[in-house]
DNA sequence: CCGGGTAACTCGCGTACCCT
DNA sequence: AGGGTACGCGAGTTACCCGG
């Protein structure tokens, strides 16, 4: 199905635009196989961190357990507070009526590693998760921009300096092709081997010549 | 403080069409 | 046949307000 294809590139890429390296897992002790439960107590735990000033730019997935409890994997950006999640998912299921599990980032792992995860968990239910017309797959947050033009880069390990150089023609390429009124994002995996770099078009900054950072457009200029 | 209702807005999904 | 793209529908997100 073409929507599978097209569900887990977005989510692969909307993981790497925020940068997603953790991941939190929601459960219920209970056998919930309710769709409409879990997304009315993930609203609510939205809207409990939001008022605890702890809003967070996700992406989420519903996985389907053996015995069919349903239960949601977000990915998020940075270390998140335990406490505050377990109490407020406690608040929503009940003290004692569900998990809480964060998982920081392993040694060798990364957002693309992640990203990969979470797309695999939508080819895995694509065809066994029972579904409804226009009901989506996955969730995130509002305001990802998942970026138009992207260009991945390997290096050798061994490589002296090629590195900054490989970096800075990247920039260049992205400024060309996106036009220099624009921001960039990008990641370098933990050896420096690999990484990606997008650029997103942004009136309000503008990347001079041969500088290496934008800098803002006044109202006057 | 918290949950529910509502409205405006965003954007995922299915689908049709075109091209190779 | 399969990939790329555009489009409309409507599910989902968010902010705000209000009542308990």
């Amino acid at each position: 199905m073409r929507a599978r294809g097209r569900a887990k590139g977005t989510i692969r890429k909307k993981c790497l635009t925020i940068g997603a390296d953790h991941l939190v897992t929601l459960t219920y002790r209970t056998n919930v196989e309710d769709r409409e439960r879990v997304l009315h107590d993930l609203g609510r735990l939205r809207r409990a961190l939001s008022r605890s000033g702890c809003s967070m730019p996700y992406v989420a997935v519903l996985e389907r357990q053996q015995r069919g409890a349903l239960h949601p994997h977000l990915a998020v950006k940075g270390f998140q507070d335990v406490r505050l999640l377990r109490r407020c998912w406690y608040k929503i299921v009940g003290n004692g009526q569900g998990q809480v599990n964060v998982r920081g980032p392993r040694p060798g792992s990364s957002p693309v590693k992640l990203a990969r995860y979470l797309s695999k968990y939508i080819s895995k239910d694509f065809d066994n998760m029972p579904r409804e017309f226009e009901e989506h797959r996955y969730f995130c947050s509002l305001g990802v921009k998942v970026p138009t033009e992207k260009h991945e880069f390997v290096l050798d390990r061994s490589a002296k300096d090629v590195e900054r150089k490989m970096y800075t023609l990247m920039r260049q390429e992205a400024l060309r092709r996106v036009g220099v009124r624009c921001c960039l994002a990008e990641w370098m995996g933990g050896s420096g081997t690999y990484g990606w770099m997008a650029g997103f078009e942004d009136a309000s900054i503008r990347w001079g010549n041969g500088s290496s950072q934008p800098v803002p457009i006044t109202s006057s200029s």
